[in-house]
RNA sequence: CGGGAGAUGGUAGAGCGGUUGAAUACACCGGUCUUGAAAACCGGCGAGGGUAACACCUCCGGGGGUUCGAAUCCCCCUCUCCCGGCCA
Protein backbone atom coordinates (compact mmCIF):
# COMPACT_ATOMS: atom_id res chain seq x y z
CA UNK A 1 0.00 0.00 0.00
CA UNK A 2 1.38 3.37 -0.66
CA UNK A 3 1.25 6.28 2.27
CA UNK A 4 -1.73 8.37 1.65
CA UNK A 5 -0.36 11.13 3.31
CA UNK A 6 2.22 11.41 0.96
CA UNK A 7 -0.38 11.82 -2.13
CA UNK A 8 -2.33 14.29 0.11
CA UNK A 9 0.59 16.71 0.39
CA UNK A 10 2.42 16.16 -2.69
CA UNK A 11 -0.49 15.57 -4.95
CA UNK A 12 1.30 16.35 -8.24
CA UNK A 13 4.80 14.68 -7.79
CA UNK A 14 2.71 10.93 -6.34
CA UNK A 15 0.67 11.00 -9.46
CA UNK A 16 3.78 12.05 -11.95
CA UNK A 17 5.77 8.79 -10.83
CA UNK A 18 2.69 6.55 -10.89
CA UNK A 19 1.87 7.67 -14.12
CA UNK A 20 5.09 5.57 -14.85
CA UNK A 21 3.36 2.39 -14.01
CA UNK A 22 0.45 4.10 -15.75
CA UNK A 23 -1.62 4.71 -13.03
CA UNK A 24 -4.18 7.56 -13.98
CA UNK A 25 -4.70 10.95 -12.64
CA UNK A 26 -8.44 10.38 -11.70
CA UNK A 27 -7.64 7.20 -9.80
CA UNK A 28 -5.54 9.02 -7.72
CA UNK A 29 -7.09 11.80 -7.30
CA UNK A 30 -10.62 9.47 -6.42
CA UNK A 31 -7.99 7.63 -3.56
CA UNK A 32 -7.01 11.10 -2.43
CA UNK A 33 -10.99 12.20 -1.59
CA UNK A 34 -11.81 8.94 -0.58
CA UNK A 35 -8.60 9.72 2.41
CA UNK A 36 -10.34 13.27 2.89
CA UNK A 37 -13.81 11.72 3.09
CA UNK A 38 -12.39 8.87 5.92
CA UNK A 39 -10.94 12.02 7.44
CA UNK A 40 -13.73 14.11 7.74
CA UNK A 41 -16.12 11.02 8.89
CA UNK A 42 -13.84 9.74 11.94
CA UNK A 43 -13.42 13.15 12.98
CA UNK A 44 -17.37 13.87 13.08
CA UNK A 45 -17.92 10.68 14.71
CA UNK A 46 -15.12 10.88 17.30
CA UNK A 47 -16.32 14.25 18.72
CA UNK A 48 -20.12 12.61 19.27
CA UNK A 49 -18.08 9.89 21.15
CA UNK A 50 -16.01 11.82 23.04
CA UNK A 51 -19.08 13.53 24.22
CA UNK A 52 -21.01 10.20 25.17
CA UNK A 53 -17.85 8.82 27.00
CA UNK A 54 -17.67 12.34 29.14
CA UNK A 55 -21.45 11.79 30.05
CA UNK A 56 -20.93 8.24 30.82
CA UNK A 57 -18.46 8.96 33.09
CA UNK A 58 -20.60 12.07 34.82
CA UNK A 59 -22.92 9.27 35.25
CA UNK A 60 -21.15 7.10 36.97
CA UNK A 61 -20.37 9.85 39.79
CA UNK A 62 -23.52 10.65 40.10
CA UNK A 63 -24.47 7.18 41.06
CA UNK A 64 -21.78 7.02 43.55
CA UNK A 65 -23.28 10.24 45.10
CA UNK A 66 -26.21 9.19 44.74
CA UNK A 67 -27.49 12.15 42.78
CA UNK A 68 -30.54 11.90 40.36
CA UNK A 69 -29.46 10.99 36.62
CA UNK A 70 -32.87 11.20 34.82
CA UNK A 71 -31.48 14.38 32.65
CA UNK A 72 -28.34 13.01 32.22
CA UNK A 73 -29.77 9.96 30.86
CA UNK A 74 -31.95 11.88 28.66
CA UNK A 75 -29.15 13.94 27.27
CA UNK A 76 -26.94 10.29 26.64
CA UNK A 77 -29.88 9.09 24.90
CA UNK A 78 -30.34 12.03 22.59
CA UNK A 79 -26.60 11.92 21.69
CA UNK A 80 -26.88 7.98 21.21
CA UNK A 81 -29.38 8.29 18.77
CA UNK A 82 -26.65 10.24 16.23
CA UNK A 83 -23.75 8.13 16.81
CA UNK A 84 -24.95 4.85 14.39
CA UNK A 85 -25.33 6.66 11.58
CA UNK A 86 -21.91 9.01 12.15
CA UNK A 87 -20.30 5.24 12.88
CA UNK A 88 -21.99 4.05 9.47
CA UNK A 89 -20.21 6.88 7.47
CA UNK A 90 -16.91 6.41 8.86
CA UNK A 91 -17.16 2.75 8.11
CA UNK A 92 -18.45 3.09 4.78
CA UNK A 93 -15.57 5.82 3.87
CA UNK A 94 -13.35 3.23 5.48
CA UNK A 95 -14.08 0.24 3.01
CA UNK A 96 -14.16 2.52 -0.13
CA UNK A 97 -10.55 3.68 0.74
CA UNK A 98 -9.45 0.43 1.22
CA UNK A 99 -10.99 -1.19 -1.53
CA UNK A 100 -8.86 1.13 -3.65
CA UNK A 101 -5.86 1.72 -1.82
CA UNK A 102 -4.78 -2.29 -2.16
CA UNK A 103 -5.25 -2.20 -5.99
CA UNK A 104 -2.73 1.02 -6.43
CA UNK A 105 0.44 -0.51 -7.34
CA UNK A 106 4.01 0.74 -5.87
CA UNK A 107 5.93 4.29 -6.54
CA UNK A 108 8.23 3.53 -8.70
CA UNK A 109 11.67 4.68 -7.82
CA UNK A 110 12.86 8.14 -9.54
CA UNK A 111 16.04 6.14 -11.27
CA UNK A 112 13.50 3.67 -13.11
CA UNK A 113 13.41 4.38 -16.40
CA UNK A 114 9.71 5.32 -18.60
CA UNK A 115 8.59 2.56 -20.68
CA UNK A 116 5.80 0.52 -21.56
CA UNK A 117 7.11 -3.08 -21.56
CA UNK A 118 9.62 -5.46 -21.89
CA UNK A 119 11.08 -3.90 -24.43
CA UNK A 120 11.84 -0.70 -23.09
CA UNK A 121 13.87 -2.41 -20.29
CA UNK A 122 17.23 -1.11 -19.95
CA UNK A 123 20.15 -3.88 -19.94
CA UNK A 124 22.64 -3.02 -17.53
CA UNK A 125 25.80 -5.70 -17.47
CA UNK A 126 25.95 -8.84 -19.64
CA UNK A 127 28.30 -11.50 -17.67
CA UNK A 128 30.30 -14.30 -19.47
CA UNK A 129 30.98 -15.08 -23.11
CA UNK A 130 27.98 -17.31 -24.89
CA UNK A 131 29.75 -20.22 -26.22
CA UNK A 132 30.42 -20.80 -29.68
CA UNK A 133 29.00 -23.95 -30.95
CA UNK A 134 30.25 -25.97 -34.12
CA UNK A 135 26.62 -27.87 -34.33
CA UNK A 136 23.02 -26.30 -33.42
CA UNK A 137 22.40 -26.44 -30.10
CA UNK A 138 18.72 -27.54 -30.09
CA UNK A 139 15.96 -26.11 -27.18
CA UNK A 140 15.64 -28.06 -24.35
CA UNK A 141 12.56 -30.02 -25.03
CA UNK A 142 14.27 -31.49 -27.73
CA UNK A 143 16.75 -32.72 -25.55
CA UNK A 144 15.09 -33.91 -22.89
CA UNK A 145 13.98 -36.75 -25.08
CA UNK A 146 17.49 -37.47 -25.36
CA UNK A 147 19.07 -37.25 -21.86
CA UNK A 148 15.88 -38.53 -20.18
CA UNK A 149 15.67 -35.94 -17.86
CA UNK A 150 12.37 -34.74 -18.73
CA UNK A 151 8.48 -36.25 -19.14
CA UNK A 152 6.46 -33.71 -20.23
CA UNK A 153 4.16 -36.30 -21.52
CA UNK A 154 3.53 -38.23 -17.97
CA UNK A 155 3.17 -34.74 -16.00
CA UNK A 156 0.75 -34.00 -18.48
CA UNK A 157 -1.27 -36.87 -17.25
CA UNK A 158 -0.64 -36.98 -13.95
CA UNK A 159 -2.25 -33.62 -13.81
CA UNK A 160 -2.52 -31.20 -16.30
CA UNK A 161 -1.06 -29.47 -19.34
CA UNK A 162 2.45 -27.01 -17.66
CA UNK A 163 3.12 -29.68 -15.26
CA UNK A 164 5.77 -31.86 -16.00
CA UNK A 165 8.27 -34.63 -14.59
CA UNK A 166 11.51 -34.75 -13.93
CA UNK A 167 13.57 -38.17 -14.32
CA UNK A 168 16.54 -39.58 -13.02
CA UNK A 169 19.58 -37.62 -13.42
CA UNK A 170 17.41 -34.42 -13.97
CA UNK A 171 15.62 -35.08 -11.06
CA UNK A 172 19.23 -35.10 -9.04
CA UNK A 173 20.14 -32.27 -10.41
CA UNK A 174 17.44 -30.63 -9.96
CA UNK A 175 17.99 -31.32 -6.32
CA UNK A 176 21.74 -30.60 -6.42
CA UNK A 177 20.79 -27.31 -7.40
CA UNK A 178 18.29 -26.55 -4.65
CA UNK A 179 21.18 -27.66 -2.14
CA UNK A 180 24.07 -25.44 -4.01
CA UNK A 181 22.06 -22.34 -3.86
CA UNK A 182 21.19 -22.69 -0.18
CA UNK A 183 24.49 -23.28 0.66
CA UNK A 184 25.78 -20.61 -1.39
CA UNK A 185 23.38 -17.93 -0.06
CA UNK A 186 23.62 -19.15 3.49
CA UNK A 187 27.48 -18.30 3.26
CA UNK A 188 26.64 -14.79 2.24
CA UNK A 189 24.44 -14.31 5.31
CA UNK A 190 20.82 -15.72 4.67
CA UNK A 191 19.25 -17.64 7.08
CA UNK A 192 17.54 -21.44 5.53
CA UNK A 193 14.13 -21.86 6.20
CA UNK A 194 11.63 -24.25 5.80
CA UNK A 195 7.72 -23.14 4.97
CA UNK A 196 4.20 -23.99 4.77
CA UNK A 197 3.56 -24.24 1.21
CA UNK A 198 0.00 -22.84 1.81
CA UNK A 199 -0.49 -19.54 3.33
CA UNK A 200 -3.63 -17.60 4.53
CA UNK A 201 -5.25 -14.46 2.56
CA UNK A 202 -4.17 -12.38 5.32
CA UNK A 203 -0.39 -13.28 4.62
CA UNK A 204 -0.87 -13.16 0.66
CA UNK A 205 -2.74 -9.35 1.22
CA UNK A 206 0.97 -8.55 3.01
CA UNK A 207 2.67 -9.06 0.36
CA UNK A 208 0.29 -8.07 -2.43
CA UNK A 209 -0.76 -11.23 -4.42
CA UNK A 210 -4.36 -10.18 -2.93
CA UNK A 211 -6.93 -9.02 -3.38
CA UNK A 212 -6.10 -8.01 -6.82
CA UNK A 213 -4.12 -10.83 -8.42
CA UNK A 214 -6.21 -13.73 -7.11
CA UNK A 215 -7.06 -14.88 -10.18
CA UNK A 216 -3.57 -16.19 -10.35
CA UNK A 217 -3.36 -18.39 -7.08
CA UNK A 218 -4.51 -21.60 -6.34
CA UNK A 219 -7.01 -21.69 -3.29
CA UNK A 220 -7.59 -24.11 -1.45
CA UNK A 221 -11.02 -25.29 -1.13
CA UNK A 222 -13.04 -24.63 1.82
CA UNK A 223 -9.91 -23.14 3.43
CA UNK A 224 -8.93 -19.70 3.72
CA UNK A 225 -5.65 -20.95 2.23
CA UNK A 226 -3.81 -20.57 -0.49
CA UNK A 227 -0.31 -22.47 -2.74
CA UNK A 228 2.36 -19.98 -2.28
CA UNK A 229 2.77 -18.49 -5.62
CA UNK A 230 6.96 -17.76 -4.51
CA UNK A 231 8.50 -18.23 -1.11
CA UNK A 232 8.57 -14.75 -0.93
CA UNK A 233 5.11 -14.93 0.83
CA UNK A 234 5.96 -16.98 3.73
CA UNK A 235 9.48 -15.42 4.00
CA UNK A 236 8.35 -11.48 4.08
CA UNK A 237 5.22 -12.50 6.08
CA UNK A 238 7.21 -14.22 8.87
CA UNK A 239 7.27 -11.07 10.62
CA UNK A 240 3.77 -9.81 9.51
CA UNK A 241 2.28 -7.32 12.25
CA UNK A 242 5.86 -7.28 14.38
CA UNK A 243 8.06 -4.95 15.87
CA UNK A 244 11.24 -5.65 15.09
CA UNK A 245 14.97 -3.99 17.22
CA UNK A 246 16.69 -2.27 15.28
CA UNK A 247 19.50 -3.79 15.90
CA UNK A 248 18.25 -7.27 14.87
CA UNK A 249 18.23 -5.42 10.98
CA UNK A 250 18.80 -6.46 8.31
CA UNK A 251 17.16 -9.60 8.16
CA UNK A 252 18.08 -12.12 5.27
CA UNK A 253 16.34 -15.29 4.54
CA UNK A 254 16.44 -17.48 1.99
CA UNK A 255 14.10 -20.74 1.24
CA UNK A 256 13.53 -23.11 -1.30
CA UNK A 257 9.63 -24.29 -1.89
CA UNK A 258 7.86 -25.16 -4.18
CA UNK A 259 5.75 -22.57 -6.54
CA UNK A 260 2.18 -22.39 -7.80
CA UNK A 261 1.02 -20.31 -10.29
CA UNK A 262 -2.02 -20.60 -12.26
CA UNK A 263 -0.27 -18.85 -14.80
CA UNK A 264 -4.09 -17.21 -16.08
CA UNK A 265 -3.25 -14.72 -18.69
CA UNK A 266 -0.41 -16.28 -20.28
CA UNK A 267 -2.43 -18.84 -22.52
CA UNK A 268 0.13 -19.25 -25.35
CA UNK A 269 3.09 -18.37 -24.38
CA UNK A 270 6.07 -20.43 -22.87
CA UNK A 271 3.21 -23.76 -24.00
CA UNK A 272 6.21 -26.09 -25.27
CA UNK A 273 8.87 -27.20 -22.62
CA UNK A 274 9.59 -26.49 -18.96
CA UNK A 275 9.65 -22.48 -19.13
CA UNK A 276 6.09 -21.89 -17.82
CA UNK A 277 4.38 -24.14 -15.20
CA UNK A 278 2.34 -24.35 -12.87
CA UNK A 279 4.04 -25.77 -10.27
CA UNK A 280 8.03 -24.96 -10.21
CA UNK A 281 11.00 -24.91 -7.94
CA UNK A 282 12.43 -22.01 -6.75
CA UNK A 283 14.85 -20.69 -3.90
CA UNK A 284 14.29 -17.07 -2.89
CA UNK A 285 16.15 -14.38 -0.71
CA UNK A 286 14.13 -11.89 1.48
CA UNK A 287 15.06 -9.20 3.07
CA UNK A 288 14.36 -6.73 5.79
CA UNK A 289 16.12 -4.05 6.37
CA UNK A 290 16.52 -0.16 7.61
CA UNK A 291 15.03 1.77 5.11
CA UNK A 292 19.08 3.58 4.97
CA UNK A 293 20.15 0.11 3.60
CA UNK A 294 17.77 -1.35 1.21
CA UNK A 295 19.58 -0.24 -1.62
CA UNK A 296 22.74 -1.44 -0.46
CA UNK A 297 21.04 -4.79 0.02
CA UNK A 298 19.60 -4.73 -3.22
CA UNK A 299 22.81 -4.38 -4.97
CA UNK A 300 23.96 -7.23 -2.68
CA UNK A 301 21.36 -9.71 -3.69
CA UNK A 302 21.38 -9.06 -7.25
CA UNK A 303 25.29 -9.49 -7.32
CA UNK A 304 24.54 -12.70 -5.32
CA UNK A 305 22.13 -13.90 -7.72
CA UNK A 306 24.32 -13.08 -10.88
CA UNK A 307 27.65 -15.22 -9.17
CA UNK A 308 25.49 -17.89 -8.47
CA UNK A 309 24.91 -18.04 -12.32
CA UNK A 310 28.49 -17.45 -12.47
CA UNK A 311 29.78 -20.18 -10.76
CA UNK A 312 27.83 -23.05 -12.57
CA UNK A 313 29.69 -20.87 -15.35
CA UNK A 314 26.36 -19.85 -17.13
CA UNK A 315 26.30 -16.78 -19.29
CA UNK A 316 23.66 -14.06 -18.37
CA UNK A 317 22.74 -10.10 -18.29
CA UNK A 318 21.03 -8.02 -16.00
CA UNK A 319 18.02 -5.92 -17.07
CA UNK A 320 16.79 -2.82 -15.34
CA UNK A 321 12.92 -2.70 -15.60
CA UNK A 322 11.44 0.36 -17.32
CA UNK A 323 8.26 1.70 -15.09
CA UNK A 324 5.44 -0.01 -17.32
CA UNK A 325 7.09 -4.02 -17.00
CA UNK A 326 7.66 -3.51 -13.05
CA UNK A 327 5.37 -5.87 -11.20
CA UNK A 328 2.83 -4.16 -8.49
CA UNK A 329 4.58 -4.16 -5.31
CA UNK A 330 8.28 -3.26 -6.42
CA UNK A 331 9.40 0.36 -6.45
CA UNK A 332 12.87 -1.29 -8.16
CA UNK A 333 13.49 -4.32 -10.18
CA UNK A 334 16.79 -5.63 -11.85
CA UNK A 335 15.59 -9.26 -13.76
CA UNK A 336 18.53 -11.70 -14.79
CA UNK A 337 18.33 -13.41 -17.70
CA UNK A 338 20.01 -16.41 -18.81
CA UNK A 339 21.43 -17.43 -22.09
CA UNK A 340 19.48 -20.15 -24.20
CA UNK A 341 21.97 -21.00 -26.62
CA UNK A 342 19.02 -23.71 -28.29
CA UNK A 343 16.60 -20.59 -27.68
CA UNK A 344 18.83 -18.15 -29.11
CA UNK A 345 17.91 -15.79 -26.64
CA UNK A 346 18.32 -14.36 -22.81
CA UNK A 347 15.39 -15.85 -20.92
CA UNK A 348 14.71 -14.71 -17.10
CA UNK A 349 16.07 -16.72 -14.05
CA UNK A 350 15.79 -14.96 -11.01
CA UNK A 351 14.03 -11.01 -10.76
CA UNK A 352 15.30 -9.09 -7.89
CA UNK A 353 13.04 -6.40 -6.26
CA UNK A 354 12.97 -3.70 -3.72
CA UNK A 355 9.51 -2.98 -2.81
CA UNK A 356 10.48 -0.46 -0.07
CA UNK A 357 7.56 0.19 2.68
CA UNK A 358 4.92 -0.76 0.06
CA UNK A 359 4.90 -4.10 1.61
CA UNK A 360 6.29 -3.24 4.89
CA UNK A 361 2.90 -0.92 5.48
CA UNK A 362 0.44 -3.77 3.99
CA UNK A 363 2.17 -6.17 6.48
CA UNK A 364 2.81 -3.86 9.50
CA UNK A 365 6.28 -5.23 9.20
CA UNK A 366 7.85 -2.30 11.44
CA UNK A 367 11.16 -1.53 13.34
CA UNK A 368 12.07 0.08 16.68
CA UNK A 369 14.38 2.90 16.90
CA UNK A 370 14.99 5.49 19.61
CA UNK A 371 11.58 4.48 20.98
CA UNK A 372 9.92 5.12 17.63
CA UNK A 373 8.18 2.59 15.28
CA UNK A 374 9.11 3.00 11.74
CA UNK A 375 8.25 0.83 8.29
CA UNK A 376 11.29 -1.75 7.24
CA UNK A 377 11.90 -1.72 3.60
CA UNK A 378 11.34 -5.44 2.17
CA UNK A 379 13.07 -7.05 -0.51
CA UNK A 380 12.82 -10.01 -2.37
CA UNK A 381 14.74 -11.98 -5.08
CA UNK A 382 15.16 -15.54 -6.74
CA UNK A 383 18.47 -17.06 -6.30
CA UNK A 384 17.68 -18.93 -8.48
CA UNK A 385 14.46 -20.27 -10.47
CA UNK A 386 15.64 -24.06 -10.20
CA UNK A 387 13.66 -25.22 -13.24
CA UNK A 388 14.84 -22.92 -15.35
CA UNK A 389 18.54 -23.13 -14.16
CA UNK A 390 18.06 -26.46 -15.19
CA UNK A 391 17.19 -25.85 -18.60
CA UNK A 392 20.30 -23.10 -18.79
CA UNK A 393 22.20 -25.77 -17.99
CA UNK A 394 20.48 -28.50 -20.41
CA UNK A 395 20.87 -26.08 -23.27
CA UNK A 396 24.53 -24.55 -22.39
CA UNK A 397 26.55 -27.69 -21.61
CA UNK A 398 24.84 -29.74 -24.66
CA UNK A 399 27.30 -32.03 -26.78
CA UNK A 400 26.64 -32.91 -30.30
CA UNK A 401 25.36 -36.34 -29.52
CA UNK A 402 22.14 -34.92 -27.39
CA UNK A 403 24.43 -35.02 -23.87
CA UNK A 404 25.15 -33.12 -21.13
CA UNK A 405 27.99 -32.24 -19.20
CA UNK A 406 27.73 -31.91 -15.90
CA UNK A 407 28.89 -27.78 -14.32
CA UNK A 408 31.53 -28.78 -12.11
CA UNK A 409 30.49 -27.02 -8.64
CA UNK A 410 27.69 -29.74 -8.95
CA UNK A 411 30.02 -32.59 -9.03
CA UNK A 412 30.02 -32.88 -4.93
CA UNK A 413 26.20 -32.44 -4.64
CA UNK A 414 25.55 -35.75 -6.87
C1' C B 1 -13.28 -36.18 13.38
C1' G B 2 -15.20 -36.74 18.94
C1' G B 3 -14.41 -34.83 24.54
C1' G B 4 -12.26 -30.86 27.77
C1' A B 5 -9.58 -26.10 28.69
C1' G B 6 -8.22 -21.50 27.04
C1' A B 7 -7.21 -16.77 23.88
C1' U B 8 -5.02 -9.88 27.90
C1' G B 9 1.06 -5.64 26.32
C1' G B 10 7.98 -8.44 23.78
C1' U B 11 7.19 -12.85 27.24
C1' A B 12 4.85 -14.88 31.60
C1' G B 13 0.57 -13.54 34.13
C1' A B 14 -3.42 -10.58 37.32
C1' G B 15 -8.01 -8.19 36.46
C1' C B 16 -14.05 -10.60 35.82
C1' G B 17 -19.53 -4.03 35.02
C1' G B 18 -17.20 2.50 36.11
C1' U B 19 -11.58 6.92 37.08
C1' U B 20 -8.10 -0.04 34.23
C1' G B 21 -4.91 0.93 28.29
C1' A B 22 -4.79 -2.49 31.98
C1' A B 23 -1.35 -4.93 38.57
C1' U B 24 3.09 -7.75 39.04
C1' A B 25 7.48 -10.21 37.23
C1' C B 26 10.95 -10.86 33.46
C1' A B 27 12.81 -8.77 29.03
C1' C B 28 14.04 -4.06 26.83
C1' C B 29 15.80 1.30 26.84
C1' G B 30 18.13 5.61 29.58
C1' G B 31 20.92 7.13 34.04
C1' U B 32 24.02 6.54 38.74
C1' C B 33 28.11 3.42 40.32
C1' U B 34 32.58 0.82 37.75
C1' U B 35 38.89 0.95 34.17
C1' G B 36 34.99 -2.00 31.64
C1' A B 37 31.13 -5.53 32.46
C1' A B 38 27.89 -7.75 36.02
C1' A B 39 25.15 -6.72 40.44
C1' A B 40 22.55 -2.88 43.01
C1' C B 41 19.74 1.55 42.78
C1' C B 42 16.80 5.53 40.06
C1' G B 43 13.76 6.53 35.77
C1' G B 44 11.21 5.06 31.24
C1' C B 45 8.65 1.40 28.52
C1' G B 46 1.83 -1.57 24.22
C1' A B 47 -0.28 -0.50 19.20
C1' G B 48 -3.04 2.34 15.46
C1' G B 49 -5.46 6.99 14.20
C1' G B 50 -5.51 12.27 15.24
C1' U B 51 -2.75 17.10 16.51
C1' A B 52 2.20 22.01 15.35
C1' A B 53 2.10 19.91 20.20
C1' C B 54 -1.78 18.68 23.51
C1' A B 55 -6.77 17.14 23.59
C1' C B 56 -9.46 13.34 21.68
C1' C B 57 -10.86 8.36 19.21
C1' U B 58 -9.96 2.98 18.59
C1' C B 59 -7.79 -1.79 20.16
C1' C B 60 -7.53 -7.01 25.92
C1' G B 61 -8.39 -13.40 19.23
C1' G B 62 -12.63 -11.69 15.31
C1' G B 63 -17.87 -10.26 14.75
C1' G B 64 -22.60 -9.09 16.96
C1' G B 65 -25.67 -8.06 21.49
C1' U B 66 -27.06 -6.27 26.72
C1' U B 67 -25.87 -1.50 29.47
C1' C B 68 -25.60 5.44 30.68
C1' G B 69 -20.84 2.58 30.88
C1' A B 70 -17.78 -3.96 28.88
C1' A B 71 -11.14 -6.77 28.96
C1' U B 72 -15.09 -8.01 32.48
C1' C B 73 -22.15 -10.35 31.13
C1' C B 74 -24.72 -13.02 26.61
C1' C B 75 -24.53 -15.17 21.41
C1' C B 76 -21.77 -16.64 16.92
C1' C B 77 -17.02 -17.55 14.55
C1' U B 78 -11.81 -18.47 14.43
C1' C B 79 -7.52 -20.15 16.55
C1' U B 80 -4.43 -22.57 20.36
C1' C B 81 -3.51 -26.33 24.07
C1' C B 82 -4.73 -31.17 26.51
C1' C B 83 -7.32 -36.24 26.04
C1' G B 84 -9.22 -39.88 22.43
C1' G B 85 -9.67 -41.65 17.16
C1' C B 86 -7.14 -41.67 12.34
C1' C B 87 -2.41 -41.11 10.14
C1' A B 88 3.07 -39.64 7.56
Amino acid sequence: MIDLKYIQNNFEEASSKLAKKGVSKDTLEELKNLFTSLKEANAAYEVSKAEQNKLSKQFGEYKQKNLDTTELKTQIDELKTKLPALLETARIAESKLEELSFIVPNFPDDNVPEGADENDNIELKKVLEPRTFNFTPKEHWDLASSCGWIDFERGVKLAKSRFSVLRGEGARIERALINFFLDFNRKNGFEEFNLPLMNNASMLKGTGQLPKFEDDLFRIEDEDLYLIPTAEVPLTNLYNDEIINDKDLPILMTAYTPCFRKEAGSAGRDTRGMIRQHQFDKVEMVALSHPNSSDEIFEMMVQNASDLLSALKLPHRLVMLCGGDLGFSAAKTVDIEVWLPGQNQYREISSISNTRDFQARRAKIRYKEDGKNNLVHTLNGSALAVGRTLIAIMENYQQEDGTILIPKVLEKYL
